[in-house]
DNA sequence: GCCAACGTTGGC
DNA sequence: GCCAACGTTGGC
């Protein structure tokens, strides 16, 4: 967001989490929270961002959860591809004085339509953008607002770097308790792909999981669904791959 | 380490 | 605007 807004990933709210939640995190597994994007720029770029990691790390850290392990395992060979969901708040809130709004269009409006996408305050979701790899895919998720869904299509463009918004007072964002030495929250750089062909609204979604959950379909453990405020969220190929099925069909 | 209070997320 | 879910804080 240009300023936007983001939201944030973690609950929490001042500010820091220490070690031991961080830890707790981790080993959790899992799960995803929420999210948002964040905004803009200052720099550079602007808006939110993800990051980087490796195989290793990032298997480790995501798979601990969400995701099956078996997936996780061979990711970390080959294909890693993973898929990821990322919420962004679309209509004007304030935020310490600082409108977070941030919406497909605001990305697709950045130069080469690419933002970093800052702001993520929630350990879990600072881990999947850690595990992001180049050419990802991501879903551009509208938030807290009037028509939430999956609005479009972006792909990871920079794996995770410190997210500069931590260290700036006025930021919504700052955080007094991370050091420059060894920056606290991560961000990655994302850049627009494409609209979903039509808007796919979370009911329709939420419709899908419920029915997947008694029938054992793809998306029966959606993570949207089974972490609620997880702003950064991974989705398996299965996941991904229904979602841009329903591209093709009327609203349901 | 437990756990109640607190603050945030985010759908409705 | 309400409020349920849930992560974080901080006393003990």
């Amino acid at each position: 967001m240009a300023r936007a807004r983001k939201r944030l990933a973690g609950a929490a709210g001042p500010g820091e989490p220490d070690p031991a939640a961080e830890r707790r995190s981790l080993s959790a597994a899992h799960s995803p929270l929420r999210m948002g994007k964040a905004l803009d720029k200052k720099g550079p770029e602007g808006k939110r961002t993800k990051t980087k990691n490796e195989c290793e790390a990032s298997a480790k850290v995501e798979n601990s959860g969400l995701q099956e392990t078996s997936e996780a395992s061979e990711d970390c060979g080959k294909n890693l591809s993973r898929y990821w969901l990322m919420k962004s708040e679309p209509e004007s809130r304030l935020e310490k004085g600082v409108d977070v709004k941030f919406s497909i269009e605001d990305l697709k409006a950045q130069p080469k339509q690419t933002t970093c996408w800052d702001g993520v305050r929630n350990y879990q979701a600072r881990n999947f953008l850690r595990a992001m790899k180049l050419e990802e895919d991501a879903f551009f998720y509208h938030s807290n607002c009037r028509k939430p869904g999956i609005a479009g299509l972006m792909k990871i463009v920079k794996e995770a770097y410190p997210d500069h918004t931590q260290f700036e007072k006025n930021s919504p964002h700052y955080d007094p308790s991370s050091k420059e030495d060894n920056p606290k929250w991560s961000m990655v750089d994302v850049q627009f792909v494409r609209m979903m062909k039509r808007f796919i609204p979370l009911a329709e979604l939420k419709t899908h999981h419920q029915a997947h959950r008694a029938t054992g379909g793809p998306l029966k453990n959606m993570v949207l669904f089974t972490r609620q405020r997880l702003s950064v969220q991974p989705l398996t190929r299965e996941e991904f791959d229904f979602i841009l099925s329903l591209e093709e069909k009327e609203p349901s």
